[in-house]
DNA sequence: GCTAAACCCTGACGTTACGTGAGAGTCAAG
DNA sequence: CTTGACTCTCACGTAACGTCAGGGTTTAGC
């Protein structure tokens, strides 16, 4: 029945000398003797416990868990395995989705040349304010939708709105009727810009409109005016 | 210019009063000012430093990282993006790993009905064991292999690992020449076996003899005797 | 038998990003 | 003047060890 010190077990398992006191402190795993002088002793059934812990860290289960595990095995082992999955799951999707995200943005800010960080920063914050009015789903519909129009087509609709917006400004300083055909025909290109980005989703307008109301940052960043807003309003309704 | 106490900053963005102390005990946001008594008072631009910090952390970034991002602007947030990245990616390629890993061990934790703790956790102990002695490449091809000739065709090899040294145990008892051709044709029926696991990688194949050189647990579980061992190689080199 | 090197021991603090009190001061309303 | 809501500053706890510090133990060489 051969023994191992603690240099020499760390050194066999690859761990550290400290590791191995931790589990100790702890209680995870007691070396079964100790020399009169307190030296740790490790025997074989120690050695196989800890094997068995590492095959559990290096599941990325916590200390805590491994010991359930290893304690009252059985039930728990399965029980703990399960969540782990689940975990782990959530946690991939969750990161995978910021990795699409950070890379997004990377590309962003490779394609449009030398975006300073300011710029950077900015958009940065916009995404992070824009997330909060929409749901999980409606973020992805709306990136489904973004990628089906294609980012040649969203930057033609982003030249589009000032321009649009221009023109009903300049309709609604002459006095015409927000009734009448030419303002009509506005309010049709208005309700089409929309629905190519809402992919006609109500929860998503209904967002947007959110948005608007709470930041005076995307309102002036949007060019927003309330009375523009109004009379293209009146204009829209009209068409149903 | 309007400013905001702790609590009305936290309500307003979410994070709690503990949070933005915290925030200004490591200097990463500090209030502009303060009352005669000492309560902290947020200005507009502690805000928007404040949603770039909110962002950032969004990201995954470290405290220690925004403080730099928003110290020195410029160079700095690309290159600490671009690391993070990177982290990100290998951290996510890595938990999708394990995730597979936990996956196949549950699935055929149910597959063979009630597999016990015990050899769940012999599984996992194996499984370690063997990683030490592959690269992640080679092990990649293990899979790979593994999943070619399907799980029906393992349990078919493992299963037939032990009636295949059986007999050549016993021609070897019989002591009939290794060279002969019955011993030969066991010998072809065992080359045929090993190149169907390792897809002829003589790396994988060296692997496994390093494994059953270090680990007697792994002769153990294998039926591994030297003498047939040694009997069968004479014939597999007579093969070439 | 002696000494130096190598090994071991037990504290105890540092790490990340806060959570969770404790004890005490501040402020507005009733 | 009290009461309740708000704020302040410590200060400890978290997970899994890393990294000293200060002091015994063992072993190899002389």
């Amino acid at each position: 029945m051969r023994v191992w010190r603690v240099g020499e077990l760390a050194e066999a398992t690859g761990l550290t000398v400290r590791t191995l006191h931790h589990y100790d402190a702890i209680g995870l795993l007691r070396p079964s003797a100790r020399t009169a002088s307190g030296y740790r002793l490790y025997g074989e059934a120690d050695i196989e416990r800890l094997q068995r812990i590492r095959s559990l860290r290096a599941l990325g289960l916590s200390l805590e868990e491994i010991r359930e595990c290893l304690g009252r095995p059985g039930g728990s082992l399965a029980e703990v395995i399960g969540l782990h999955i689940g975990r782990l799951r959530e946690e991939i999707e969750q990161k995978t989705r910021l990795l699409g995200r950070l890379e997004r943005m990377a590309a962003r800010l490779e394609a449009d040349g030398g975006v300073s960080a300011e710029e950077f920063l900015e958009t940065l914050e916009a995404m992070t304010m824009v997330e909060k009015y929409f749901t999980a789903e409606q973020l992805e519909r709306i990136r489904q939708q973004g990628e089906r129009v294609g980012s040649a087509r969203i930057k033609e609709v982003e030249a589009e709105w000032p321009v649009l917006i221009a023109e009903v400004k300049a309709e609604m300083e002459k006095g015409t009727d927000p009734l009448s055909e030419p303002v009509l025909a506005l309010a049709r290109r208005w309700k089409g810009l929309v629905e190519e980005f809402t992919g006609g989703d109500h929860g998503i307008a209904a967002g947007v409109r959110e948005l608007y109301r709470n930041e005076p940052a995307a309102r002036e960043w949007a060019g927003f005016d309330p009375a523009v807003w109004e009379y293209i309003g009146r204009a829209m309704r009209a068409l149903g």
